[in-house]
DNA sequence: ATAGAAGTGGAGGCTATGTCTCCACTTGTT
DNA sequence: AACAAGTGGAGACATAGCCTCCACTTCTAT
C-alpha cells in the first residue's frame, strides 16, 4: 500500500502526510467493501478529514485509484508468475484462478480495477497488460501436459474471472465462500477428462439463502 | 405480449387502446435493449406519445413491468414444465439451460425480471416462485438417471444463470452468441462423468476482443 | 515566540438524471 | 355540436456526485 509517490518537489509537512496515508487506508477500506463506485466526500468521512483534502492530494478519483492499485497488480502479476513455476501445471493454474478469486472475493475495488479496463490510469493499465502473457502460459503448459482441455483459450481465463467474479459478489452478503463451489463446478468442465465429480468445497445455498442473494442483486445499468 | 389487464370499469377509447398498446411495445423493446434501467420518459418518446400518457396509463414503471412481464414468465414457466417430459433428463435439463441463457441474452428487461427479485409486482412474483419446484424436478429426474453430478442442488441453478447471464450481457455488443462456449463448459462441469471434452459451440473471443468486452463492462453499484 | 507558509474543512455551486404533476389544448363519441 | 376523455411536454421536485473556494487552523524555521 501507500506508495510515496507524488511528483515530489517539497515533502509534505508532517501532518500533511499523515492525512495522506489516512486517505489511503480509507479508500482503499471502502473500495474494498463497496466497489469503486463510493463516493470521495465518502472516502474523506471515513479518513477523518474534509473533502476539500482529499482532492488537494489527489486532482481525481483516478489518481486516487491508480496510487492504491498499482502495487496491488503488481503483486499479483507475481503471483501469476509464481504459479508458472508450480511442478504440476493443472495445480498452478488451479491455484492462479483461486487466488484470483479470493482477491476479488475480499476486494471488490481490485476486483473492478482488474477486471474492467475503464479505471485507474497509465500504471494500473500498464499492469493489466502484464497478465495476459502470463495467463497465456498459464494455460499453454496446463494444455501441453494434458489436463487442460485443449479448446480452452487465454481469453476465456478473464472471462471466466468475470463470471465467478459477479456470482462471488452477490453472494457475499449472503454466505461468503459459496463462489469456491462454483469455481470448482467450473474447473470440472475445463478438465480434459475425468471419471467422477471432483468433491465440491462448499455446501449448495438453500432456498431461502437463493432467495435473498437473489432479491439483493443490482444489476449493471450502463 | 399486451395483457388486456386493467381493472377495467370502462373500456378505454380507442385512440388511448392504441397508446396503451404502442407503450408496451416501446417498453419491451427499450428493456430488452437496454435493461429495466430505461426511463419512463425514453418509453415515452420510443412511442411517440408524452410523458404523461404513460404515467395516467401506468402509475408507476413497476405497474409497467409488471404488466409486461407477466405473460412472459408464465410461459417460461411453461417451457420448463416441457422440459420435465423429454425422454433423456439430461437433454431436458440442457435444453431449459439454453432456452434460460437464450431468453435472458437477447431480453435484458427479461433477465432482470426473472433472475432479481426487486423488480416487477405479485403477479411477476408469482410466476416467479413458481419455477422453484420445476427446476428441483428437472434436476431431481437427471440426477436420478446418472447424467447429472450427485452433488449439485436445484439452488445451484439460477445461481449459474447469475454466472451466465452477466457473461452473456458483458459479450452481447462484441460478439453475441460467445454465451454457448461458456454454458457449455458449465455443462461439462454439471455431468457426471465425461472421457472427453464435449466440443464448445462458439470460437474464443480474440484477444482484442476480449480487452474491448472487459473495458465496456460496467460493475453494479449498488 | 512568532511570522508566514502550508494545510484544512465543509458549505455550497454546478451538473446530471430521473420521477412525476399539471393544465391548456386536442380528439373521439354520441 | 357538445362535452367527456385523452394528450403532451414543460417544468417542479428530489437525489446524488464532483469539485471549488476561502476564512480559518496548524506547523515549522528562525
Amino acid at each position: 500500500m501507500a506508495t510515496t509517490t507524488t511528483t515530489s518537489d517539497r515533502p509534505l509537512r508532517r501532518d500533511a502526510e499523515r492525512n495522506r496515508q489516512r486517505i489511503l487506508v480509507a479508500a482503499h477500506e471502502a473500495f474494498a467493501e463497496d466497489g469503486l463506485s463510493v463516493t470521495l466526500d465518502e472516502i474523506a468521512r471515513r479518513a477523518g478529514v474534509g473533502v476539500g483534502t482529499v482532492y488537494r492530494r489527489f486532482p481525481d478519483k483516478d489518481q486516487l485509484i491508480d496510487a492504491l492499485f498499482e502495487h496491488q497488480m503488481g503483486e499479483f502479476v507475481a503471483l501469476a508468475e509464481e504459479c508458472l513455476t508450480d511442478a504440476a501445471p493443472w495445480d498452478g493454474l488451479v491455484r492462479f484462478l483461486e487466488q484470483a478469486c479470493a482477491s476479488h472475493a475480499c476486494d471488490r475495488g481490485f476486483k473492478e480495477v482488474a477486471l474492467s479496463g475503464t479505471h485507474g490510469l497509465e500504471r494500473v493499465a500498464r499492469a493489466r497488460q502484464l497478465m495476459f502473457p502470463v495467463v497465456s502460459r498459464l494455460v499453454a503448459r496446463a494444455q501441453a501436459d494434458g489436463s487442460l482441455r485443449a479448446d480452452v483459450a487465454a481469453t476465456d481465463i478473464p472471462l471466466l474471472q468475470v463470471m465467478l467474479g459477479t456470482l462471488s459478489e452477490c453472494t457475499r452478503d449472503v454466505e461468503a465462500g459459496v463462489w469456491r463451489r462454483y469455481l470448482m463446478l467450473v474447473l470440472d468442465g475445463l478438465r480434459t477428462s475425468r471419471d467422477t465429480p471432483t468433491p465440491l468445497p462448499h455446501e449448495a445455498l438453500t432456498p431461502e439463502q437463493t432467495q435473498r442473494t437473489m432479491s439483493a442483486w443490482k444489476h449493471s445499468s450502463r
